[in-house]
DNA sequence: ACCATAGGCAAGTGTTCACTTGCCTATCAA
DNA sequence: TTGATAGGCAAGTGAACACTTGCCTATGGT
């Protein structure tokens, strides 16, 4: 049981608890910019993030293909697509079914 | 929407291939001890980790939740308690669902 | 044309984290 | 008791990673 690169790369973007508050806020709201992320990440998480930070955590998010983005003009939208997350805590799953 | 210590420490735990790793062990044969552990990593998965590397491995997977331990006279046997990972991507799921 | 906004790129910094190293305790067999 | 096995503890090292800093491009409004 080898796992994917793929698979590598979402554990890796699920690790930084920023990255999981930006996962929630595109949850919450789909489609959002950079900016509006950084500032609903300090007003509702008191969680005060750089724009550059914000940036990188988001590429890291999209090698992961947790997060696509859509530009339009200057703006450029951020989407979530949790499909990445499907098959993840299914290979732990015992062959027989282990009850306390 | 505040994530658990609790979580934290199983995101953290999952992020490291080699705990990954040792979960897949575990999952095909429970209740190994360390050495176990050790050995068949080295063999099946072509991974050289030493006894120290392991055990503090097994403890972060400890602190997550996700591996419990008995001991029995030298020998101490190690558990996989799936429990933890059920929550876990729940969180990310849309209100309403996402095609495509 | 100008300026402000939205975002990108890349080098540098500091912290976290995996792994090693060395020594220690505990159990079992002879 | 002696030796071997199974495991634990804690300090030190090196690499990965999050974040900053500084400067750049591009779009839209006036």
């Amino acid at each position: 049981m080898t796992e994917s690169p793929e698979d590598e790369n979402v554990f890796r973007a699920l690790a930084d608890p920023t990255r999981r508050k930006i996962l929630d806020e595109l949850t919450e709201r789909d489609g959002q910019t950079l900016f509006e992320i950084c500032a609903r990440l300090a007003m509702k998480h008191q969680h005060t993030a750089s724009r550059q930070s914000v940036s990188q955590h988001l590429d890291t998010l999209a090698a992961a293909g947790l997060v696509t983005s859509r530009r339009d003009g200057r703006y450029k939208f951020h989407y979530l697509d949790t499909t990445p997350l499907r098959r993840l805590t299914e290979r732990w799953r015992r062959p027989e079914t282990k009850e306390t």
